[in-house]
DNA sequence: CTTGCTGCAAAAGTTTTGCACACGT
DNA sequence: ACGTGTGCAAAACTTTTGCAGCAAG
């Protein structure tokens, strides 16, 4: 599985989402145990679109070994905090992404390839508020995923 | 688990779908059989996203009996055949809608109340084609799904 | 007739959960 | 100490697959 990505932007703000992590849990009456440091580490080292699986054998290779319970248990907190989301590109599995300190992407996707690339999708919150202004909701986030044929999809196929 | 929808525009054509899926499966050698008659059937009854587990308790109560490996199969085919096209809502479960004779469509999610409603994503297209060609894509479809708090939402949690 | 199709049940793959023990605060 | 967390293994769920008999072209 090839994968492709083009980060967004600078890196902006990497220091301080341990202490978000930590203020989330504390506000919830939960602990910040190694386990969940060494996860938000992986996490936090991933620029792409990663599925738990890879955490798990990516922190398994480093000899931190966490159980698969436990990384499903706190993606779900990382998600609650809003450290990370759901990139959803195929119904088989989740796929998570670092969402805190980054400006808002997309994802265009090579289905043939598995290549997914990442773009700025700034532009569309306007729209996204314009819709949620039509139906009285309030926005807390979206997704917006293109699925096209690569240039290397083309090549491969003749 | 409440669902509204908003359908997009006029029904435009609602008739020859039949006839495309039997063209589709002669050109790949495939044959139009009973079963796949009644799940083109049933998903052309639904006007909103739809699970596989829903066709099949569908089709149980109207007794159409065709099981659900028959259903997921024949469901793989109406999405080759671009009849039916996937909405990921969650990662857990697949959902899908018609496509074909409509607009493209959008997602609007209220996470708390299921509520799904749909909205029409023409103004889009031009972004898609643009980042497509940004990256020398070929663009294929895509997926717009916004998340918000729905007004019956926030009504029930005060 | 030939080839593909269906139903069933079992398999596969991901995510969740129950429980006994261990650890943060 | 108390209340949460963890690992393990089993369960839960959706989707896929193998196979023997059945049906469409």
């Amino acid at each position: 599985m090839q994968q492709t990505t083009t980060t967004t932007g600078d890196e902006q703000l990497i220091l301080p989402v341990c202490a978000i992590f930590r203020r989330f849990l504390k506000k919830q009456g939960l602990k910040f145990t190694t386990e969940r440091a060494l996860i938000l580490d992986a996490v936090l080292a991933k620029e792409a679109v990663f599925e738990a699986e890879q955490l798990f054998e990516e922190m398994r290779a480093a000899e931190h070994r966490v159980s698969k319970a436990t990384i499903y248990r706190t993606l779900k907190h990382l998600l609650e905090a809003k450290i990370v989301k759901e990139v959803l590109i195929d119904s088989r599995q989740a796929h998570y992404q670092l969402s805190i300190g980054r400006k808002p992407t997309g994802h265009l996707v090579c289905p043939e390839t598995d290549q997914i690339i990442e773009f700025p999708t700034d532009e569309l919150q306007p729209v996204v508020d314009r819709i949620c202004k039509e139906h009285g909701f309030e926005p807390v986030g979206f997704r917006f995923i293109i699925f096209g044929v690569s240039p290397e999809a083309r090549e491969a196929d003749g």
